[in-house]
DNA sequence: TTCTAGTTTTGGATCAATCCAAAAAACAAT
DNA sequence: ATTGTTTTTTGGATTGATCCAAAACTAGAA
């Protein structure tokens, strides 16, 4: 055994270009080009290599890749809370865009904590990742996405958004949804409509209370009640109890988000009165459980999925041209008319067992 | 401007350990050291170069490091439903246990698909994964965890296990979780109980249908009904349905997760029957939902936070030390008693709205 | 055959870190 | 002052790919 054998075989044990190279009779830079399918390379030299590849078992090793070509088909995702169905359903819309362009993420749950986002941040950095898809934590300091611009880490914001346009931003239109579902009230007779959640100053919220004062001067309704709160299911539980207190109570509410709704309609039931007929309740984002509930919950559906599949589209366009101007797609909202706004009730039973 | 200068501000824009080791007037080795914290540096130049750092606004190059150094601090995790909300907790317990030390992880969404699990894994062995988490694919080849280990690529298995052991796994007792419903109704006079769910060859389904076996034989019950489903809502639906079509019927199901369990009480309702009243019904997972619904569900709570936080610690064991023993982590599951198999009904009143 | 134009292939430098054996410096003991 | 230890520091080799300018082939025309 010569030093020469040696150092074919045992060298940490894995197989690279140049062993493939040796293989197929060809230099490491032809081997390199087929790797990344480079027209340049003749039919005959790129099968010889192919089989070689094959028969060596080598696997690219990305990592080193990067090192020189400066992209690293890597991006980060920072949601703030990842147990949230919502917010599920949206990692797989990002996870089925990225598939198919051989991207995969680095996931990140902030817990909304301004503290940990930043840390995940940075450690993105360190992995020289391509991109980040961001749901700002809340009370982030809105100079972050100026950070990111001057790290020259292309950010697309998902769903809130912070800091000043342009900016890379994907979600829903928050405002109109709940246009539309006050619109629905409004046809059905009601004038009483309170909005429930929200607590901080954060977009979302914003568009939401301004969808909801906007309808409610167009329609020019005299109640207005809006209640702010975080936005848990027990925070609907309590908000809808405190507002049948007061008088006058409102006839229906709209609420920030389904958990909120659900509370909501428990704490209707608590006081022995049933969603739909003693109080219309609408929520926002028709996470599956919405066709679950009994009643049936009314939801302004934000398409959570496809609002991730676009977020990640968006990065990659950026990727590719980083200088290109911002782009904001903003989804349009749906109302989804089940039982718990009293218009259709128990007599429409194909809307119920959705799969 | 010579080309010594050019060299110095210009090169791509990345400031390198060369830069620092210039700037504090030490070796590039020994800035390599004192960012990996080594002992080996005298007080007084760690200072220097942490202050030539900051200075110069150095970020370090985790991919440059790891062609060197053959550990990446990352980690490959696969679920086949990230919008299952029990895998977004799952998740979020991960998540939790690596940032605590310095690991990242890739995320990817199975689809219970082997073709997509198959070409993450092969992604994740092209950029050097340090292990992998995995909760393998519905007819997932079980040659495949020898396949990893062929790889060296240590993998933990969460919540389902294929392949033969040693191996390492996650997971909670489903038999022992079934155990535990069984008994609770048959202490509360229940004689005919069914278990509707599961429906391939899977572990998970395997140990909840163990448990249900051997339960019904442990109390000498002379009915046994096992039905077999996929496990959404609708199944869970259709399936009380059908059952309750039988006769005798049963007095009480319990069922593969909270999903068909949810559907399981709109079955009921629909037929006009009160779910913990006509029916006992018991769920699996506890998610957030079961104490939501009305009426609130029983369910075997699974626990996927801390399933998942020890997934990542053992996958951390097994990547410090690739030979150890294989350990299996078998969390004690839970059964959370509400009202929806009659046992407490509304008089408890505690447990309705939990947060 | 020679020259040109086009198609393939190649070797050396490079990316940014770590490893390692050996050198240098600091200190203690003779 | 000399030697021996211990503590720090260092330069060169290495990791595994890509980039790029130049070299080596083809094939077709003069």
């Amino acid at each position: 055994m010569t030093d020469e054998t040696r150092k074919k075989s045992q060298p940490s044990g894995n197989v690279t270009l140049q062993d493939i190279a040796a293989h197929a009779g060809v230099s490491r830079s032809t081997v390199s080009l087929v790797l990344r399918e480079s027209p340049l390379v003749a039919k005959r030299t790129r099968e010889q290599v192919r089989r070689s590849i094959k028969a060596l078992g080598y696997v690219y090793n990305r990592g080193a890749a990067a090192l020189r070509a400066t992209r690293t088909s890597t991006l980060g995702v920072v949601v703030y809370d990842i147990a949230n169905p919502f917010f599920g359903a949206m990692v797989a819309g990002i996870d089925a865009a990225l598939n198919r362009e051989g991207y995969v993420s680095f996931l990140a749950n902030s817990e909304d904590s301004p503290e940990r986002q930043q840390r995940f941040l940075e450690r993105m950095r360190e992995h020289r990742v391509d991109g980040i898809l961001l749901c700002p934590a809340e009370g982030t300091d809105p100079a972050l996405v100026a950070t990111l611009e001057a790290w020259k880490l292309p950010c697309v914001q998902v769903l809130r958004h912070i800091g000043t346009p342009p900016y890379d931003y994907a979600g829903t239109d928050f405002r109109r949804g709940v246009n539309l579902a006050i619109d629905h009230l409004v046809a059905h007779g009601h004038e009483r409509i309170a909005f429930i959640g929200g607590h901080t100053e954060h977009s979302a919220t914003r568009e939401r209370w301004q969808g909801y004062r906007e309808a409610i001067a167009h329609h020019g309704l005299g109640y207005q009640r809006l209640l702010r709160s975080t936005v848990t299911r027990r925070d609907g539980f309590e908000a809808i109890q405190q507002l049948l207190g007061e008088s006058p109570a409102p006839t229906a509410v709209v609420c920030h988000n389904d958990l909120v709704a659900f509370g909501a309609m428990l704490g209707l039931q608590r006081q022995g009165l049933t969603p739909g007929v003693d109080c219309a309740v609408i929520g926002t984002d028709d996470v599956e459980e919405a066709a679950l509930s009994a009643p049936a919950l009314t939801s302004i559906a934000t398409h959570p999925y496809a609002v991730g599949r676009e977020a990640a589209r968006l990065a990659l366009r950026r990727i590719q041209n980083p200088d290109g101007a911002r782009e904001q797609v903003v989804l349009a909202p749906q109302l989804r008319v089940r039982e718990s706004c009293g218009a259709s009730l128990a007599r429409d039973r194909s809307l119920a067992p959705t799969p």
